[in-house]
DNA sequence: ACCGAACTCTACCCTCACGTGAGGGTAGGG
DNA sequence: CCCTACCCTCACGTGAGGGTAGAGTTCGGT
């Protein structure tokens, strides 16, 4: 009902990894991964005793994805409402009627920002080609 | 020997525009371009006798230049630089060797910047595709 | 010459997503 | 126990502007 995924085979518990792997499987900082924690885009499902922050790889999907997400340029409290609303539509919590309108807004929004990433990028070649002509002795 | 456009066919001196101009015909905000002044980065050439800045047609040419290297995520300090570069390169003061040298450099990171944004597209683009398998009914 | 609208000025504080450093605790192999 | 490699929590700093207030400037129109 929960989960399709065979629930821990041998008694261990989910593989929980702590964030120094994390953070060099996804290329990103543990400073980012702790900010993510402190607005509550990405809270860690677990600690150790001693307090280490744990991650299931659940989270480590949900990292992922933000990080997909990520250079489009949104807003972490945008992201905390694009999590929901997947969450939502995947048939968790919330309105998955609500949530599925709201993630078509986001792609829209996200179309957009991607044509400007392409026009960014298109100056930036602009840029390129006049410092080779400089540099070519222009 | 300064330069080789008709200096002011008429009396009244080069073109000055002022700082909504400016902003509206390079969609830059008022706000960066008094910013870059603050910092150095671009300075208008002049100012009207009320304090307005006042940009010559080869500063608003200088700002386009600068466009075209933001989005590569240069620091402004380092778009300073480039700018001086580019000042020695064409002739003005400096030392025209280290800065041509100083150029290559700066369009191998450029290079290097651009991959990183093609990889941050590619990235965007499966966020979006992921979006629309969720929003079509995942 | 004067007015009003539109534009611009400086100065100031605010934002966002982390970076950085200090100082200290934890995990676990030898 | 000790060492090493990780990890923790503050707390402040940074870059590149955004926003606003309050005051001054320009300039077309009358």
């Amino acid at each position: 009902m929960t989960t399709a995924e065979p629930a821990t085979p041998d008694g261990s518990g989910p593989a929980l990894v702590q964030i120094g792997e994390v953070a060099s499987r996804t290329e990103l900082s543990l400073r980012s991964l702790r900010h993510w924690e402190e607005v509550g885009l990405l809270v860690p499902s677990g600690r150790s005793e001693g307090g280490f922050r744990l991650y299931s790889e659940a989270d480590v999907e949900k990292i992922l994805v933000i990080r997909r997400m990520k250079p489009l340029g949104f807003s972490i409290e945008e992201m905390k409402a694009v999590m929901a609303d997947l969450e939502a539509v995947r048939g968790g919590s919330g309105d998955p009627d609500a949530a599925r309108a709201h993630l078509e807004a986001v792609r829209d929004e996200a179309l957009e920002r991607r044509r400007r990433i392409e026009r960014q990028l298109a100056r930036a070649d602009e840029f390129i080609a006049l410092l080779q002509g400089e540099v070519a002795g222009g």
